[in-house]
DNA sequence: GTGAAAGCGCTAACAA
DNA sequence: TTGTTAGCGCTTTCAC
């Protein structure tokens, strides 16, 4: 790697003209600036981001830790956290905690060793379950901007960026209902997990609002213990879902529509009621978490809710970098809401 | 963040004394040690990374460069990039190129800015595509350490981690031909990759060398344009695959097997299947390429083929560690190969 | 056993 | 307009 010495040295100048000359700087004559930029492209010179963060206390890079990258959810959300921080200048350094309390607290460390001006963070469901936050506490003493994203809690001060996991599934009730569905099923493979427990707590409201009551039957839980890493990696999962969702929807007479809390269990209700021959959307619909993508591998194609989560890893790029950028620490901070919207499919 | 100077100001001792403390140098008495280990955990010292960057010349990072993070595949080898990245003591800058040349270029020219020491790359389907790969000697003329993953070409001479495509899938026609298949069809969505071309020459070979000769009808090809990014961003893909592939089986006569060359056709083709009332697998056995997840999302569970992408990551990162450690930049270059697996699933 | 000084690559205040 | 110098935080050689 060639220095502004190696360059200055070439020349015959000082270093600080050449770093001055390779700023564009004023104090210097145009002449020698372009000598000395010839030079440097000609040997193909690159500023040192090293030394530079070393002078400015500026790392210009973000850390990222997220629970599971093999949830799609994250990957896209981590997907939309590169966009971001590319467009504004920023590299990013990613861990995945993989739902493990201690690996986040190890990750924050290593982070908060300063090589990092921000960081974005979306917490292990055994951190959630644990109710232990002080290690991100650490980071808040250490003054180091944070940023919270969908997997959050009310016991750190910080700028958030969720969705509306409640209202979304209230109101995913309320379009079915207007649709004219009297008996709407529930299958949730995260109700371990708070923004899984919001959801069923908007799907328990609406059901009180819209049919005077709530009937504990019609709410599948695919998933009961608790810490479970991710269903993606459970063996009690993959073995039993499709089975459970079957009798669910054979015990449930009458069951006219099903809502599916995450990005998965929507997928097998299409693909267990075609099966038994189930006439999909006429006599059941079916919603679930997920994309377009998502959508595609389930036939006849699922109608999904979709988080945004480009946008969310997006939004929360931009909060953070505001936040490193405004001196102030003193700023109340917000929280942001990414609504969701219901998407395609011919399930419903 | 409380630095060296700090801390000897404190003890009334130098800096240099406080360095070699906290690197336990037996030039210092232990009582000094002692004290100065205190201080600096009581006030949570931690040692500057960007500084000691600075002065060894080592970032402790790698540059992460994949086309596309949404493609399962691909999250799963970060996933084992960033495992075997930590337990070596590395952190991992990722980009995602989203298969496109100019942001392989950008975000390659990014990292040779020196902030890296040793980059892990798979090729963006464009630059495969268009044959370009002068931005990739860049990095090998900086002397980088590089290790290329899945999406190789000859053209750079680097270490390499791949998975054996044309074996893979002349052996699964073979296993297929050993079961008693007679008529064994290939769908595929990517055959404007290397992979994808590898992939389906195994298919064209084994037709051969099992059957005598090779039909051209039975190779469905999903997505015929170049160029076209993945395909789950490929409208064309979502639009018509269900429908080509309800085509082909139907058109087909006889057709007793379809291997799917991607991670996504195969799920669609058993659920196509299903949705024709074709017992699977006793009339048509089906394979595609996936994990234990992707097998779950169809019904009957798709048999898969396993890359075991997580293994592949944490290969890479290994062979680059190893680069980078060793002072020679003469050795001669390996490309490691692993092996692929064909697991569970009922449609086979 | 401890400290002074140089230097990693760069910027910026100040001097010339 | 250009150069000198100090310093970002740390390690390391060499004196003391």
């Amino acid at each position: 790697m060639v220095t502004l010495k190696q360059l200055a040295k070439k020349l015959n100048v000082s270093v600080s003209t050449v770093s001055k000359a390779l700023n564009n700087s004023d104090e210097i004559s145009s002449e020698t600036i372009i000598k000395i930029q010839t030079l440097a492209k000609e040997l193909n010179y690159k500023r040192n981001k090293i030394a530079l963060s070393l002078k400015s206390n500026k790392t210009l890079t973000l850390g990222v830790v997220l629970p599971d990258i093999l949830n799609r959810f994250y990957a896209k959300v981590l997907y939309g956290i590169q966009i971001a921080a590319e467009e504004l200048g920023y590299d990013i350094i990613t861990f995945f905690s993989k739902e493990s309390l201690e690996k986040e607290i190890d990750y924050l460390q290593i982070i908060a060793t300063g090589s990092v001006d921000g960081v974005l963070l979306a917490l292990s469901e055994e951190t959630l379950n644990k109710n232990e936050f002080s290690h991100i506490k650490n980071l808040t003493l250490n003054n180091i901007p944070l940023v919270m994203l969908d997997r959050i809690t009310d016991k750190i001060s910080c700028d958030k960026v969720i969705i509306d996991d409640f209202d979304t599934i209230y109101n995913e009730v309320k379009s079915l209902v207007k649709m004219g569905r009297k008996k709407i099923g529930f299958i949730t493979a995260i109700n371990n997990l708070n923004v899984g427990k919001h959801r069923s707590n908007g799907y328990r409201k609406a059901c009180v609002d819209f049919f005077g009551k709530f009937d504990d039957q019609l709410i599948l839980k695919l998933v009961h213990q608790t810490n479970i890493s991710h269903i993606e990696n459970s063996e009690y999962y993959r073995k039993n879902a499709h089975n459970s969702i079957e009798n669910f929807i054979r015990e449930s007479k009458g069951l006219d529509a099903i809502i599916a809390a995450d990005n998965i269990s929507g997928i097998l209700a299409v693909n267990t009621a075609s099966k038994l021959n189930i006439d999909i959307p006429k006599d059941l619909s079916i919603v679930g978490f997920g994309d377009k993508l998502t959508s595609m591998l389930s036939l006849p194609q699922l109608t999904i809710i979709n988080q945004h989560a480009v946008q969310i890893g997006k939004k929360s790029v931009r909060m953070l970098i505001n936040r490193i950028n405004s001196k102030s620490t003193e700023n109340t901070f917000v929280t942001e809401i990414i609504p969701t919207t219901t998407q395609g499919g011919s399930s419903k």
